[in-house]
DNA sequence: AGCACGCCGACT
DNA sequence: GTCGGCGTGCTC
């Protein structure tokens, strides 16, 4: 006998479709995933009931071609996060069942990681600040924790001792670190302390490897769960904790519909099983750090002493303004005393590539991709000028393409330049560069054991070597240029700047107290800049909460971001104004009166034309974040699809840009 | 989001 | 005369 099975697909379509199957040729139940076929292709579906009456409608019911699980994988705790994200996100059920549910499609196949577990310091004793907080949280008068401390403060003991009550108790645990912290120390460390109750969601497994991990969490085999990201969805059938270290970092937003922030998903998630939230940094983000103000909603504790003793690194501005060389002779002259003591030095630039921005000198032209409205990077080594926008590479020029002029100039400078004014200062240093171009999505790891090792005497390179990383012989952190992000038109760049240049000052002197730090700016007075060299935390963030309270930004307002992009400059024009016009109606009707709630733009995105996709947007904001949500999935739903107009919402964006 | 169908430009 | 560009519409 026929029976029909309810199914998701992972499109951005609202409705649930059937299909039918034969239950003695095809075991079908609620909680699997199928393999069904959708238009001429076929994918991936997730059964979320079946039945034996044949739906109404006039459509035509396809056959499953075959279950892909034996077991079910998801139950109704992860249809009703699913549920959920549906609503808050605004994207289809499928969809954010294929965020939450392993997915063979997203699978790299890297063999998984040899862990070598090293010994862990078993009973070692807490400091009184450590054993506060640790108290504190055990005391659970709040449901939501932060660890507020420097770098080497030891949050990570006080987290590890809480997820041990917590285990002990019968509830599972889940770990949140930011995506390049999972390879190293910190992983190993807790693996080694928690054995074989460890569940690591790594992005090197295969599908099998994540299924069977899966499935361990889900019987309540695995108490602990640590992983990026993504892992804030484990299915624990009793979560009594979840940890976010390194809570300011942006990784835990994804950058793909649905674009959900791991924090919220765990703050949901904790609110419905009544599970502890604790998070930690030495910079929280502006939101956690507002929200604290009144403990009962987060309970902010602070960690104000080193553990191990070691100082704080002594941190120095280099005023680089109209300098010319990328390295200043200060700088260059503490790279030459550290390595003379045999120790290492960390050059961190936030800029990809050997010069940006070609520039004639004779007609003022400027090279920019054909496709996107930004400048075009020259990289060296691969003899290519690309964008990083959309990938396209061309042939480098040594002429004006416009004027013929050999007057041109090649401006700004990225990592691979600052690699080569390193070997050319320091000729008989080991020195390597990490960026996505030397690892190409691989992993880092060699680099950096390199590194650790001592193989390599300097190490210089973006993002990538400012996380999470302690080397024991590192003595010296050099910022290239601290400014780079500064200018941008983004309400977040103060944040960053600030961040970044704390996390990276982190790194060194964790060890002892000879740690340096030198930050090259051109403009060392900027807040941003001159806080974070003072360490003037709280300082900063009252300056910062001041600026954003007056400008109406968040965490002061909720913001919605709608890009409206396609082909077709006239449509998109078009659709996005009609959009427009809609949510000022609505805005009007919806607010109180008083209230913030508005509708800026339409106007052009910062980056107008990605891919010859022309990108025009809307921002919604107002006080109440509730309100601003009603409206944008009140508004969403009433738009009429134009065609070849796609329009991306982003809740809560991290950057305008 | 894919993917095919279908209608207008330049090419062996 | 075709190949192929992307605008349009559909997916149980």
């Amino acid at each position: 006998m026929t029976r029909f099975a309810t199914v998701f697909v992972p499109v951005p379509l609202k409705t649930a479709f059937t299909y039918s199957f034969d239950p003695d040729k095809c075991p079908v139940q609620p909680g699997i995933r199928v393999r069904v076929p959708l238009g001429n292709r076929s994918v991936t579906g997730f059964v979320t009931g079946v039945s034996d009456s044949r739906p109404q409608g006039e459509f035509e019911i396809r056959e499953i071609e075959k279950p892909v699980d034996k077991q079910p994988i998801f139950g109704e705790g992860e249809t009703e996060l699913a549920l959920w994200m549906e609503k808050f996100y605004l994207c289809s059920r499928g969809e954010a069942l294929d965020t939450m549910i392993p997915n063979a499609r997203r699978d790299s196949s890297l063999p998984p990681l040899g862990f070598d577990p090293e010994p862990m310091k078993e009973g070692m004793v807490l400091s009184d600040e450590q054993q506060s907080a640790l108290d504190a949280i055990l005391s659970r008068k709040h449901g939501a924790y932060y660890l507020y401390g420097v770098t080497g403060s030891g949050k990570t003991e006080v987290f590890l001792r809480v997820a041990e009550q917590v285990i002990a108790q019968g509830r599972q645990v889940i770990y949140l670190v930011p995506e390049i912290t999972l390879t190293h120390q910190l992983a190993r460390a807790v693996a080694s302390r928690f054995g074989d109750k460890v569940a690591i969601l790594h992005s090197a497994l295969t599908q099998a490897q994540r299924i069977k991990q899966w499935r361990r969490i889900r019987n309540g085999e695995a108490a602990l769960v640590i992983g990026a990201r993504s892992a804030v969805f484990a299915p624990c059938p009793d979560l009594g904790l979840v940890i976010i270290d390194e809570e300011h970092e942006n990784s835990y937003k994804s950058g793909n519909t649905p674009r959900y922030h791991a924090r919220q998903v765990a703050w949901h998630r904790c609110q419905e099983t009544g599970a502890l939230l604790l998070m930690g940094s030495a910079t929280p983000s502006l939101e956690c750090y507002k929200l604290a103000e009144d403990p009962d909603r987060l309970c902010m504790i602070r960690l104000t002493k080193r553990v191990a003793g070691g100082k704080l690194p002594e941190i120095k501005v280099v005023s680089i303004l109209g300098q010319k060389p990328i390295l200043s002779p200060v700088l260059v002259h503490a790279m030459n005393t550290v390595l003379d003591q045999k120790r290492q030095v960390i050059l961190f630039l936030n800029r990809r590539g050997y010069n940006h921005s070609f520039r004639c000198n004779s007609c003022g032209f400027e090279l920019t991709c054909p496709h996107c409205s930004v400048a075009l990077t020259w990289h060296r080594r691969e003899q290519a000028l690309i964008c990083h926008y959309c990938g396209y590479r061309t042939a480098p020029l040594s002429a004006c393409p416009n004027c013929n002029s050999l007057d041109v100039t090649y401006a700004g400078f990225g990592t691979e330049k600052v690699e080569d004014e390193v070997r050319r200062a320091f000729p008989k240093a080991a020195v390597a560069r990490l960026d996505t171009d030397v690892t190409k999505g691989r992993e880092a790891g060699k680099i950096i054991d390199d590194f650790r090792e001592g193989r390599t005497d300097i190490l210089l390179g973006t993002q990538m070597v400012a996380k999470g990383l302690n080397f024991p012989n590192l003595a010296l952190v050099g910022i290239v240029q601290a400014d780079s992000t500064l200018s941008l038109p983004d309400f977040r760049s103060a944040e960053r700047t600030f961040s970044l240049i704390v996390q990276v000052s982190g790194r060194s002197g964790r060890y002892d107290d000879q740690g340096r730090v030198l930050i090259q700016t051109t403009r060392p007075n900027e807040p941003a800049i001159a806080y974070a060299v003072a360490g003037k935390v709280d300082e900063f963030y009252a300056l910062e909460l001041e600026n954003r309270r007056q400008t109406a930004f968040p965490p002061y307002t909720r913001l919605v971001q709608l890009v409206f992009r396609g082909k077709n400059e006239q449509k998109v024009k078009a659709a996005c104004e009609e959009a427009g016009e809609l949510f000022k109606a609505s805005a009007r009707a919806y607010r109180r009166s008083g209230e913030l709630l508005e509708v800026l733009g339409p106007e052009e995105c910062p980056v107008y034309r990605i891919a010859q996709n022309y990108r025009r947007q809307l921002l919604i904001r107002g006080e109440n974040p509730s309100r601003v949500h009603n409206l944008v999935s009140k508004v969403a739903e009433k738009l009429k699809p134009v065609s070849g107009v796609y329009i991306e919402i982003d809740f809560d964006p991290l950057s305008l840009m």
